[in-house]
DNA sequence: ACGGTATCGTTAT
DNA sequence: ATAACGATACCGT
């Protein structure tokens, strides 16, 4: 109420958005909360846009536009068949004959990622010493909050409008020591070609600074492995990382990834199939997925 | 489909 | 120390 209150917060100004699907994603967002809800009696896609205040032309078309999928192929890639479709197909995901140091170039199958890596024992505790830039930026999946080192990127958050705020706060509390400096400019180059499958090639690797505990490095680790189009299981990982019977902390630790998409914790799902969970929202999950599966089939 | 249980790293007392 | 807590999996019913 005071003109003295720091907890206001300024809205943040966000990139102006230029590209058409980085503003379709609210209309897909809600199509896709539709379609899981009762994508039981496979919605038409009148009913869809019905539900989303579109007409069925014009939500064919955005949503064409968003995930180079129709609605209707949205619609099948969203079930329970299709997640165990991932899981399966073909060879051995998780392989060991990868090179894969504990700090060195790794290197993920799709967006090139080099990493190195910072258990908070080893560097200082929880942060501390370290200079966090971030900044906010549209995302195909909504607002994307990007944290940046000098090393490298170190957090992608994802959120919606007005909850800004929040995402910030559950970002700041995983470092808690570490100064944070908001700077838009040192994060937009990072947005810019994280969501641009374009800008994926191995002669310009992203730099990436992951920080964790030992355990959580590790299951990391595993998820850079798992390419585009796929899934693995969390005991999947748990074997993979020689703890077969760990897959309930390897849930865990995939639920604390700090960098959604870059490090594809959406690729882990269920034994069974299900989705079961994601820390930025399910609905964003499926739209990962659902996503990834048309950058597969345009290319 | 639902309920109980073994399991294990992380965090908070 | 230890108790509570999961984005699990498995075994009943």
């Amino acid at each position: 109420m005071t003109a003295s209150m720091p907890t206001m917060k300024p809205q943040p100004v966000l990139e102006r958005d230029i590209t058409p699907e980085g503003g379709d994603y609210e209309v897909v967002r809600r199509a896709i909360e539709k379609i899981s809800l009762d994508y039981r009696d496979q919605p038409s896609l009148e009913v869809l846009a019905e539900a989303v205040g579109e007409t069925p032309n014009g939500l064919q078309k955005l949503f064409t536009r968003w995930a180079g999928l129709s609605p209707k192929a949205f619609l099948q890639a969203v079930t329970l068949d299709h997640a165990r479709r991932l899981l399966d197909s073909g060879m051995p995901l998780l392989e060991t004959s990868f090179e894969l140091g504990m700090s060195g170039p790794g290197r993920l199958h799709d967006l090139f990622v080099t990493h190195e890596a910072m258990s908070p024992g080893d560097y200082k505790s929880r942060g501390a010493g370290l200079t966090i830039r971030y900044g906010y930026h549209i995302s195909p999946f909504g607002i994307a909050l990007i944290m940046v080192t000098d090393r490298g990127l170190a957090g992608l958050a994802f959120t919606d409008a007005g909850e800004e705020r929040a995402a910030l706060a559950d970002m700041t509390g995983r470092w808690p020591n570490a100064i944070y400096v908001e700077d838009m400019a040192a994060t937009a180059p990072y947005a810019a070609r994280i969501f641009d499958p374009a800008q994926w090639r191995s002669d310009r690797p992203l730099r990436v600074v992951m920080i964790g505990t030992d355990f959580q490095l590790r299951v990391w680790e595993a998820l850079l492995r798992v390419p585009m189009g796929r899934a693995c299981t969390y005991s999947d990982i748990a074997g993979q990382i020689g703890q077969p019977t760990a897959s309930r902390a390897v849930g865990a630790a995939v639920g604390a990834n700090p960098l959604s998409f870059v490090v594809p914790c959406h690729r882990a799902i269920g034994k069974s199939g299900a989705l079961t969970g994601y820390h930025w929202g399910l609905t964003r999950k499926r739209a990962i997925l659902g996503w990834e599966a048309g950058q597969l089939g345009a290319a």
